[in-house]
DNA sequence: TGGCATGTTGGCGA
DNA sequence: CTCGCCAACATGCC
């Protein structure tokens, strides 16, 4: 559930929490889906310092001062738990104890989240790099998938949602439904431009909702997918449609280019 | 109460 | 090959 905005906010709580403490535990549930075996996972990170937590896509990394990089992705249902003790929290994957007593859970119960140690390089931008500008989508918007679609492609630029494609292309003025192929330069910069501001915007909102948010998610700031608004800010009516099982909102403002 | 919401993968068919 | 769509994962929430 949670997307860039909010994984952003979890990391920086995070490295805020535990950047610079030991790691002096670590619980693995059987459930938990690794890339290594749970002893190889055990002993490449416990009695390590947690030096820096950061996100890469829809990805959380912690770097421990062996070098070795843990990632974590939430998939649909994933959640992150501060607890000291042992408050274990349900549906617990992973309890991650630290020097001093504060703790961290991974929780998921669907049990899709994933724990992979030093994830693979991958050439793929992240949506806030600086890479990802106007030239960068001229380049990527060449083929005939529906504009969203492309935006949702984890292997064109990682970290955007289905919720945040809906934003992006409101505050473009593109229709969802709209050809890659067929969207003109300007709109193109447009969308661009979009990505950087929707992205930007949203962290701050959630920062300033929530502060200390590591977990859950928070959408009442979303001017488009949001299912308990019916007219967008300037007073056009918000529609629905569900595309490969989610829904799409939109307003027939945004121009549909085929 | 029960339908909906979320990401990813892999498979199918046009 | 390209693209869209579906199922599966399993439970909490309104």
């Amino acid at each position: 559930m949670p997307e860039l905005p909010d994984l952003e906010n979890f990391s920086r709580n995070l490295h805020k929490n535990f950047a610079g403490k030991k790691l002096v535990k670590l619980k693995l549930s059987k459930a938990a889906r690794l890339n290594v075996s749970a002893v190889v996972l055990k002993k490449k990170l416990v009695s390590q310092k947690l030096i820096k937590v950061y996100r890469e896509g829809k990805e959380l990394r912690f770097v421990f001062s062996n070098k070795t990089i843990m990632g974590i992705h939430l998939m649909l249902r994933g959640r992150f738990y501060q607890f000291s003790g042992e408050n274990i929290p349900k549906h617990s994957l992973a309890e991650f104890f630290f020097q001093g007593g504060q703790n961290f859970a991974l929780t998921d119960f669907q049990r899709n989240a994933r724990i992979t140690i030093d994830p693979p390089e991958t050439s793929v931008p992240d949506a806030l790099s600086k890479v990802v500008n106007e030239r960068f989508w001229k380049e990527q918007l060449l083929s005939k998938a529906a504009i969203k679609n492309l935006l949702l492609d984890q292997h064109i630029v990682r970290g955007i949602g289905n919720a945040y494609a809906d934003e992006i292309l409101w505050k473009a003025g593109i229709s969802p439904f709209s050809i890659a192929n067929k969207i003109p330069s300007a709109k193109i910069k447009k969308l661009s431009a979009a990505v950087k501001t929707v992205l930007n915007r949203a962290i701050k909102e959630i920062k300033k909702t929530d502060p200390d948010i590591i977990g859950g998610e928070i959408r009442s700031f979303l001017q488009i997918h949001n299912s308990s608004k019916k007219k967008d800010p300037s007073g056009n009516t918000i529609l629905q449609k569900s595309v490969g099982g989610r829904k799409t909102y939109y307003t027939d403002e945004q121009q549909l280019f085929r």
